[in-house]
DNA sequence: GAAGGTAGTTTGATCGATCAAATAGTGCGA
DNA sequence: TCGCACTATTTGATCGATCAAACTACCTTC
């Protein structure tokens, strides 16, 4: 078993010290063209790698972001984190960081978590998704001063514009505005909102998207409005059974915009196939049934989320400190991807 | 910032040197019972945690697996990998491992992110997914002498019984087996199955149990079968246009069987509302539309894996080496989740 | 009671890198 | 020519743990 090289055999072999070479490494700046070559040669000769616990040992960092894996795929729109997921450790990569999983049972045991992961000197940074109010994840990673990013904006009052820390977020607002407008124009004057029971952060936006969309059309009153504003838990069977219910009272119904697939597919399934539906997350199942929906891109969040973590240029995770003159938030627009509708009806 | 206590200081406070808190931590049976209470006292008082990278730096080892994230979400089934990751990671939790990403865009670069995480001591062991014939990946990992496991049995002739290296696989055979027995036993008889062109390991599994079990029902012929062995590559459009190209040509058929969830809800699409059909994998897809489907067992193939990697009781990954005497596979078995079909039938 | 054993604990060396300070080499103005 | 600033490179110390060997008591055993 033949040992790794290490700086000091490649300084032996470019003729020069293993200073030489660890700056060679990490500040080229410092070291003379030719004798960059010279190092470079060496380690390639050698296939030379830093060894990477030794590095973290001596800087006290590890090069590492945490992010937890959901304790439950949440049904349908499970494959949201994923893709977020992939996105995020494809960038990562890039950039020369990696990225470790953990779970947790509650908010308290991920705190836990953060603990162990960090003085281990593990990851020196978190991705935190499905923050919610009052989270006390961010208040415990502000106070010990951990660098972090959030996907997923922080909902209290006025922290949008002056926000305690980092944060990613994909408008839904926007989503539902022109997903709704996009309707109108195609003729539709009757658009059902199917969401979930405020307060929800993420929903409450959502839905503003849609009124919006509503007032600015100007064709239906507020009364109206409110008649076609329903609430329910995520589910596909919750969808069906609230737009059953509101069919059932003998309102017109033109078009339905929801806040996810699942409620979506519900709505369908109790609308039938003529009337239009759009979803939201575009999620595996919305191409599977050609059901139109809005989807995140989330190649683009897990991007601003690496550039908040680690300013535009640094390959270091510094987190919020960095971000003094930057702007500390990114806020990404999603679109609407439109399908004909092929197949889905619904009986029973 | 105060400094995170170290060995040293825990031996200062419970008055022993660093290497007793060591083998406290490490290997108790060689410390008297008396210190080493004193010790855990020292250690439960500052709240001690081991320094990861020094430990790894010293053992050569990082306690964390390597894992790679799929290139593509695989459409619909894209979240079997997702909740497999989820069960891998919260097991190894419990054994005190980590699991760490890492993104390839083609075997030849999956190979070189095995160096560069092997070399750096970012990890010291892999879980693969996803491997076919002939995996170079598999090859090297065993030249190369790195503990790792497959999702996925190795489909070479013999292979099975005497495997170069350790697997977990999830029973195709006796999924498919089930699934038609079980349509058999409702009455239906001309059991078509809607699978991928051979050759595929994992395929020809399942399209195995499917005609084991017909065949032991006896009530059709060899040249039947064929006529309801259906194969095309995975997709909803795809299994539905084979379902329908089958049902256009005047075959009768009781039922479908399916490779995938996807095929499944093709095939679902193209029979109606009243031909039962059963899927894999059981997707939100599946559970969203009401669709029986086989479902993988993945907390128990991620429990297998972890026990084959490390051995029955260790906390260490040895892989290969360890399983002179065990079995160096496991075969889990699927089971068969029955759904009322709710609605879904197909026009367009 | 001296030699040998054993359980429990301590000391010195080490893993592979980076930091901080010291040392050589270079250019330039007075 | 001397000295000062500046660049390029080297040397010594260190990060926090574990390994290996050494040391202490305390027991046996002949």
């Amino acid at each position: 078993m033949s040992q790794l090289p290490t700086v000091l055999d490649v300084g032996r072999i470019a003729g020069v010290s293993r200073q030489t070479v660890s700056n060679v490494l990490n500040s080229p700046e410092l070291v003379k063209p030719a004798t960059r070559a010279k190092v470079e040669a060496a380690i390639a000769q050698l296939g030379y790698r830093p060894h990477a616990s030794a590095r973290r040992l001596r800087t006290q960092k590890s090069s590492t972001l945490g992010i937890r894996l959901d304790p439950m795929t949440n049904g349908i729109s499970g494959s949201v984190l994923d893709r977020f997921l992939h996105a995020l450790t494809e960038r990562a990569d890039r950039r020369g960081l990696r990225v470790m999983l953990f779970t947790a049972t509650d908010p308290q045991d991920e705190i836990r978590q953060f603990t162990r992961l960090r003085d281990g000197a593990d990851v020196d940074g978190f991705v935190l998704t499905s923050t919610f109010y009052g989270d006390p994840r961010t208040e415990w990673l502000i106070e010990n001063n951990v660098p972090f990013v959030t996907f997923g904006r922080p909902w209290g009052i006025d922290d949008m514009n002056d926000p305690r820390h980092l944060w990613v977020d994909v408008d839904g607002w926007s989503g539902l505005h022109e997903g709704t407008t996009s309707l109108l124009n195609s003729g539709a004057v009757r658009i059902a909102y199917l969401g979930w029971p405020s307060p929800s952060g993420t929903g409450d936006d959502r839905r503003r998207g849609w009124r919006d969309a509503m007032t600015e059309d100007g064709a239906l009153s507020a009364a109206e409005l409110d008649e076609l504003d329903l609430r329910t838990i995520d589910g596909v069977g919750q969808g069906r059974e609230a737009v059953k219910r509101l069919l059932e009272s003998g309102v017109q119904v033109d078009a339905v915009v929801s806040a996810s697939d699942s409620l979506a597919l519900g709505a369908l399934l109790a609308v039938g196939p003529d009337v239009p539906v759009i979803g939201y997350d575009n999620t595996p199942v919305a191409a599977a049934i050609g059901l139109s929906s809005i989807e995140q891109p989330l190649d683009d969040v897990a991007a601003g989320a690496l550039q908040l973590l680690l300013g535009e240029s640094g390959r270091e995770i510094v987190g919020w400190q960095s971000a003094s003159t930057e702007p500390r938030h990114r806020l990404v627009t999603p679109r609407l991807i439109t399908r004909e509708r092929s197949t889905v009806t619904g009986v029973r």
